[in-house]
DNA sequence: ATGAAAGCGCTAACAT
DNA sequence: ATGTTAGCGCTTTCAT
């Protein structure tokens, strides 16, 4: 790690942060002149906006959000707590979009999948009084939210519900995915179809689980050795995977419950990926320059980005509405591994 | 998109939020214990404590935080400016949490590859005062900042510098990165090395093709038809992948510049990614389980991330020291696709 | 050990 | 059309 020192005018001078009441004094008017002109207030002669402005431009001033915001009683920002702020869930870009579209700044912060974080990043976004917060639900238990949402503060769940408290969410259409899967998987030959997916504590790999349990039973089939639920590790997923393989009958084709179990998947099977049908649930980057190409079930991200914010904004508008739950619908995107025939 | 209503009283009552003040009266004692309390002032009589608390508890007091931050002078937060919300750069991660063992929220914002946007990010960041600025540059030119770097906002640039004015950055080596990376090809037999990576109008795409160029010279060969800068487009890659690929001899080995041209190289050459040995700028997830894994120069993340806090920090407490550039080592991870052999 | 009062930088009644 | 004044919710002298 090396270090350079750059050029610098060694005697760079500190300006103090002008305020407002600087620019009132620069321009030689009211304080409350400044304000107008700041907040585009049409009823300031042009002489005036002119000589401000130019006050403001000379000061370099810049008004202190913090201070609007608490004398004008609302942020302009929502909290979104992500799982991780470098990779987080998708859905992520598309509120950020649709919440610029609403004039609204979203503030990030991560959970780590930690409860502990989540409550945490989630109890500094209510102190920073945002105007609600968009949570992609780590903890199972959100009784610390109670005083929030009672008092009002907006709050949209995506991917997972809350739980113990109501609150709005939007979620994807799980057990139509496996559905989807599933019947995929049946048209193209297969008789031997397993699972592999989260921990049923979580509440995705429940609904999944149970989702394609009911797929098997559906189809006549029995479900002995073919569903292994449980914590996401590479061990896991091995041995899990293994048992799959070497079933009697073997299986021929998996449904892989989320992406981390898709990649663990793939990376043990390496060159012997084509050896066993697959199809993911959820779409993932490169999962179609893999070969063959990762067949998944893709959410809409966009959707329910939007969907989110758009549940946030009608909650501000009517506190008393009823608690929303929106499904969004999913789609089975082939690219290759779902379409392998079984073998002979 | 399926919608439901759950059960939600309807007589619902909505509390305003209480105030420092409501809790004060609550608790019988005037303001300034309570700010006492909130702010753990050990000179308070542990009677008033426990009613105070209690208060605290019974309305679910929870401090305001903007007013906390207008008061104190300090925000406890750092802005980052990071090209897209659901995909950053893997050092925001680092960033994130070297910012929380620092005590600092981190405001993350996007500047969607834009240099409009990345204005409006970093100028809300400065609104809102935060205690420092890290930045992914888009913009070339950051003459918009000066004033904010002279009244001390401490500001630094990740894995590009800014422009046009002096500030703090952290860098990777990358024409260290793109020498290893050449002498690995020509130590596995090759001779004829291209390069497709990104428009020299973007510094990491000037500093890269530059190496390029450098490593070719040294090695006494010429570069004609090898060196392909330019806007990472589907087409501009396919057209520049075709150009080497055909080239007279044809080159028998690649170096790509970025992530997306290498993605989007090997989705072109699909099946046919044997055929030339490649080796990428910067990792990706999922390059061990492309076939062939991808080799590539990895830039450190974590270094960096926790590289620009500390330069952060350290700027926060001397805003007149020197500006520093910290440039980071990059690492050869072999995978397989940088080490196939030329054709004989 | 506790409290009264003065702001932080701004917006919004309410004059004029 | 412009200015005066009272807060937003908190921390912080400064008294007591």
């Amino acid at each position: 790690m090396t270090e350079r020192a750059a050029e610098d005018p060694a005697a760079r001078r500190r300006r103090k942060r002008p305020t407002m009441r600087d620019v009132a004094r620069e321009a030689g008017v009211a304080l409350r002149t400044v304000s107008r002109v700041v907040n585009d207030d049409p009823t300031v002669g042009p002489h005036l906006v002119t000589r401000v402005r130019a006050a403001i431009t000379a000061l370099d001033y810049a008004p202190d959000e913090r201070a609007q915001q608490l004398r004008r009683g609302v942020s302009g920002t929502i909290g979104a707590a992500v799982r991780n702020l470098a990779d987080a869930h998708p859905v992520l870009s598309a509120v950020d979009q649709a919440a610029r579209q609403a004039r609204l700044t979203v503030l990030a912060m991560s959970t780590e999948d930690e409860e502990e974080r989540e409550r945490e990043a989630v109890m500094s976004m209510c102190r920073r009084r945002v105007d609600g917060i968009i949570i992609e639900p780590i903890s199972t238990n959100h009784q610390y939210l109670a005083a929030e949402l009672e008092s009002g503060m907006p709050l949209v769940a995506v991917d997972r519900p809350t739980g113990g408290v109501a609150a709005d969410a939007v979620l994807s259409d799980n057990a139509a995915g496996i559905g989807m899967a599933f019947r995929h998987l049946v048209l193209h030959g297969h008789h031997r179809i397993a699972y592999i997916g989260d921990d049923e504590r979580i509440f995705t790999g429940r609904e999944r689980a149970a989702a394609f349990r009911a797929c098997v039973a559906a189809n006549g089939g029995t479900i002995d050795g073919l569903v292994h639920p449980g914590f996401v590790s590479p061990d896991r997923v091995a041995a899990a995977l293994d048992a799959v393989l070497r079933g009697n009958p073997p299986a021929t084709a998996l449904i892989t419950g989320n992406v981390a179990t898709t990649i663990e998947v793939l990376r043990r099977l390496g060159a012997e990926a084509g050896r066993l049908a697959i199809v993911g649930f959820d779409d993932f980057p490169l999962a179609d320059i893999l070969r063959p190409g990762v067949t998944v079930i893709a959410q809409d991200s966009a959707v329910i980005g939007r969907t989110a914010i758009e549940l946030l904004l009608a909650r501000t508008a009517d506190p008393d509405r009823p608690v929303r739950n929106v499904t969004v619908p999913v789609e089975l995107i082939p690219r290759g591994s779902g379409e392998l025939r079984p073998p002979p």
